[in-house]
DNA sequence: CGGCATCCCGTTGGATACTG
DNA sequence: CAGTATCCAACGGGATGCCG
């Protein structure tokens, strides 16, 4: 094994293992989760306030994706049966470990975007 | 001051990077995209090798997953021109940064897998 | 306000077959 | 071996409308 690297676990995946990790890396890699889990790592937000936040997502993708995470543990749901009815999502420890595992990516992309489109742009029709 | 304004870091999205960012996290968080440079990032490997550590995907996949992260600058394609042909492909330098943003998604996805099947099953039927 | 149901279309992506 | 091309099924995801 790798010593001086960070020794890369069973990257030589087996392929059972490979498809669990396929499974669960699509679904937390998921562009919407990635951004919902990006908005609610500040604290609990309302639904409208998560979709304010990720401005760009439907009703539709934020109810699953909500759902979603609260099925996986990631966010927890809270109901305040006032009126107009009031609803908190917040992420758990295991959503906040997520987050954790999340920011590295999310700096990465925020670092390399330009980088990245003008590889896409100039490789493509460059006079 | 909890959550009154973006008083984050930088990974604060503003909803203008807020979809800069989607974009290429759709890309870069693609679960294809995650295990073939989590494959290449032991070093180069053949076409062929690839798909066989990868196991689950699919040629057309395998195919527009590469040419994708080559046009991003993410992996080079070397041609050897001998009969039979041999394609290396190989992490490039960008290659490597993003493998390291990666990884600490990828140690999560297995370090809580189990964690995740067991809250999906265990909340839909509590049999 | 929060959220489910429905329609409906575009894209994703697997299977298959063919080429250099 | 390393792709490319085509077909086609499934899913993603936006728009709209209705209910608690």
């Amino acid at each position: 094994m790798s010593e001086t690297n960070i020794s890369v676990p069973k990257e030589t995946l087996s392929p059972t293992d490979c498809k669990g990790l396929a499974d669960v890396l699509a679904s937390v890699g998921d562009k919407w989760t990635i951004m919902v889990v990006g908005a609610l790592a500040k604290g609990p937000l309302r639904y409208n306030e998560v979709q304010r936040r990720v401005s760009g997502i439907s009703q539709r993708m934020l109810t699953l994706t909500l759902k979603r995470l609260e099925l996986d543990g990631i966010v927890t749901r809270t109901l305040f049966p006032s009126v107009p009815p009031r609803v908190d999502y917040e992420l758990t420890e295991l959503g906040q470990t997520l987050r954790g595992a999340l920011l590295p990516l999310h700096l990465w992309a925020a670092k390399h975007r330009d980088a990245i489109v003008r590889n896409r742009e100039g490789a493509s029709g460059e006079s």
